[in-house]
DNA sequence: AAGTGGTCTAGACCACTCT
DNA sequence: GAGTGGTCTAGACCACTTT
């Protein structure tokens, strides 16, 4: 079926461009006009060798390109697919307000539900040990001062889509269901406002950048796919910061949303 | 001088694990003890294929993986180096607060300042068309409505980080220096105040991608640098969107920090 | 079995940077 | 001029998916 007709153009060989980014550009353009939609698969790269007479490593180049972009995946066996874009979850940023702790649901789980997703946690672990310098840091801990430090994944309808490590100053946790894999209705944030710690702000610090090897496992993202770094800090009535969690969130799944104040 | 002693390893090409990857592997280990530092020059192309004994291919494509994910960059002629990280732009959730504005500077140019850093905007362009549909809505315009739309490209110390478009209701903007390249003292916020539109509050919506081969060009992007998007609408005292700004910033030259009630 | 992408080799010529 | 990375060719073998 020749090459499904998405390549009506030549390249120009004694162009300044590379012939594989004039392919690139090509096959970019009929994503963006709609001649690819997503899902679609493009030519394979035989195809693209036999239409634009270059060798395979030309077509294969050009075809990494968009996979930096995060505009393509290739899939082993299959062939190279306009990628499609998930659905993005809406964090708001009231999100951790605390009428919906009394809702006895953590964070995640009472969102996805409300936006018709199956949400899960997986790979708990939770240890007792010296955190980090930069936790520690941020909790104000004394060199060698404990925290509890709970790990888990996140995933909706299957698909993970963030990780988290939360650290707990050791004197808080101690005693409570902090230090247990299953916290209780409500999360820790229910946890310690029970025994006192009523929490009265966040910081949230966003960052974003490529993934490592680990990460991107972890997550299974695709190439060109990002992750936000999430690094949120709770602080209690008398300004003790009772919390931080290290957030990393698959950015293609997320869509971070504020509300400031202009006074 | 041999391969500068960072090569003690070899590779298993019986392995499951590909060898430019296994070679990858070892790059990235040495960065991340910190025996290759930021800056520092990695062995060239040809010292990989004699201290791995591979075709040059292989030795690229180990290379092309650490550019994937941020940690080199290349230099044609001259070499690759581990990539120094820019200092970060710290953007407090407050920026936008009142007290700022009325020191009579913009944002960008006041919050830098303090940094330390020399600020700069170039690429100025007013025009008043119609805008995308995506700003028409946000701003809860009529079909055919016109905006006065600015965009201008933000440049600290000299590097670009940051492009910006703001999106007027031009019956607002009419008739006053919005229209103008220069808005005066203060920005456009200052004169929507000025104009009986007190700013009550805003949203920022915040996401993070690859960047187009436009923005990269734009924002002197290495590779492996993802960009974030944020879209910040302005509301006055009468819950009215007087703005809209769709932000791209280099990903690696920002921090975002956001304090949150958690009444 | 046929078609797909993943890895690898062994060359070539070019453009850029530095000395 | 020597060394660097950028592009390109023309093959090869492999693993995976589909028919």
């Amino acid at each position: 079926m020749s090459t499904s007709g998405v390549l009506a153009e030549t390249v120009d060989p004694s162009s300044d461009r590379a012939v594989f980014r004039q392919i690139a550009d090509h096959l970019r353009a009929a994503i963006a006009r709609g001649r690819l939609a997503e899902g679609d698969q493009l030519p394979s790269e035989a195809q693209l060798m036999a239409h634009y007479g270059v060798a395979r490593m030309t077509a294969r180049n050009a075809l990494r390109l968009l996979q930096d972009e995060g505009l393509i995946t290739a899939e082993h066996g299959r062939g190279v697919y306009v990628r499609s874009r998930p659905p993005v979850r809406r964090l708001a940023s009231d999100r951790f307000a605390q009428r919906h702790r009394k809702e006895g649901k953590a964070a995640f789980i009472a969102e996805s539900e409300q936006a018709g997703a199956e949400p899960a946690v997986d790979m708990i672990k939770v240890s007792r040990t010296v955190p980090p310098a930069e936790a520690a840091s941020r909790l104000g801990l004394a060199d060698g001062d404990r925290a509890v430090i709970r790990s888990r994944r996140y995933l909706l309808d299957g698909r993970p889509v963030e990780t988290a490590v939360s650290y707990i100053p050791a004197d808080l946790a101690d005693g409570t269901p902090i230090t247990d894999p299953n916290p209780g209705p409500g999360g820790i944030y229910a946890r310690l406002e029970e025994s006192g710690h009523t929490l009265e702000r966040f910081t949230e610090e966003v960052s974003a950048r490529m993934p490592t090897p680990d990460e991107a496992r972890t997550l299974a993202l695709s190439p060109g796919v990002p992750v936000f770094r999430l690094v949120r800090t709770a602080f209690d009535a008398d300004g003790r910061a009772v919390e931080v969690c290290d957030t990393i969130m698959a950015a293609d799944a997320y869509l971070l949303s504020y509300d400031l104040p202009a006074h």
